[in-house]
DNA sequence: ACGGATTCCTGATGGC
DNA sequence: TGCCATCAGGAATCCG
């Protein structure tokens, strides 16, 4: 599922294929896929260039403005910002001529013949349209303008004030996307396996130098992510389609029941904040922290 | 203010 | 082989 190093990938791959691209049309297969609406998404979209291609958390941003001197943006506020959240099985897919794909629920036509793909299998995912930049509309929807900061960008001391707080399970707290945009149930296993903490200690209860240890493990574990191209269980592709490698790296993440890849024990299954965790009860002991 | 259950959705998997 | 239950999960929502 995409989460902050599969988000990264893809905005990497997606830049070059369709920065400086104009949106010439917006075919939606699926209305529930486009927020607000169908109609005033495309009114937003439609006639506008692609500026450029980031992330914030797990969303996926697509600046947008008119080209200097285009007749369409006067009188028209000039800039607007598209994003998607891919939630579990979403993918944003430049197809190549020709090239068809499963489960597209909106397909963006770009100039120069260019359509980038909105599937998502499971369509959990949807696509936002906001007038206006990052100091636009998008600040009045509640989820983006409550997320936290990111973790790559964070220092040790401010990563320790805002998990390490509260009775909360010190997974939910790495979960919760206002304390901390972009991790999810993968990377909060490997980030919580390299650090020793188990997911469900009390995040208040862990010492500053564990959590420490594990601020260190979580950028270890984003960043060595992006450089594998995120992680491809199942759905998550590029831009261009590819799988991403770090599944080959996952030492905790899908592995309940297989030995610990430091102690050689079974590792544990457990339901913490609504998810499947899993851990090792030797290495991550919840006493003796 | 917290955890938990439920909802959304489809495909893979396992038991019988 | 076929059928049914269960599981996967990010975030909204409701409930205790």
């Amino acid at each position: 599922m995409p989460e902050l190093p599969e988000v990264e990938t893809i905005a990497r791959t997606l830049a070059p294929e369709v920065a400086g691209r104009r949106i010439e049309a917006v075919e939606c297969l699926d209305p529930s896929a486009l927020r607000p609406g169908p109609e005033a998404f495309a009114a937003l979209a439609v006639g506008r260039e692609i500026l450029s291609v980031g992330r914030r958390g797990k969303l996926l941003l697509l600046r947008l403005g008119f080209r200097p001197g285009d007749a369409a943006a006067a009188g028209a506020a000039a800039g607007a910002l598209l994003a998607a959240h891919l939630r579990m099985t979403g993918r944003l897919i430049v197809l190549s001529p020709g090239q068809d794909t499963d489960r597209v629920r909106v397909l963006l036509r770009l100039s120069g013949g260019v359509r980038l793909a909105f599937a998502d299998l499971r369509r959990f995912g949807s696509m936002h349209a906001f007038p206006g930049g990052l100091d636009g509309g998008i600040c009045a929807w509640d989820f983006y303008a409550n997320l936290g900061p990111e973790p790559l960008d964070m220092d040790a001391a401010e990563f320790i004030a805002r998990v390490g707080r509260g009775r909360t399970m010190l997974k939910a707290r790495l979960l919760d996307q206002t304390v901390v945009a972009g991790i999810g149930n993968i990377y909060a296993d490997e980030a919580l396996f390299r650090a020793g903490l188990p997911p469900h200690l009390p995040a208040g209860a862990a010492p500053p130098e564990r959590l420490d240890a594990l601020f260190h493990a979580v950028q270890a574990v984003l960043r060595q992510a992006i450089a594998e191209n995120g992680s491809s269980i199942r759905d998550y592709r590029d831009a261009h389609g590819d799988a991403g490698a770090f599944q080959n790296h996952f030492r905790a993440y899908g592995r309940a029941g297989k030995p610990c890849t430091a102690c050689g024990q079974p590792m544990q299954a457990r339901r913490v904040a609504g998810r499947t965790s899993t851990f090792c009860p030797l290495c991550q002991p919840l006493r003796g922290v």
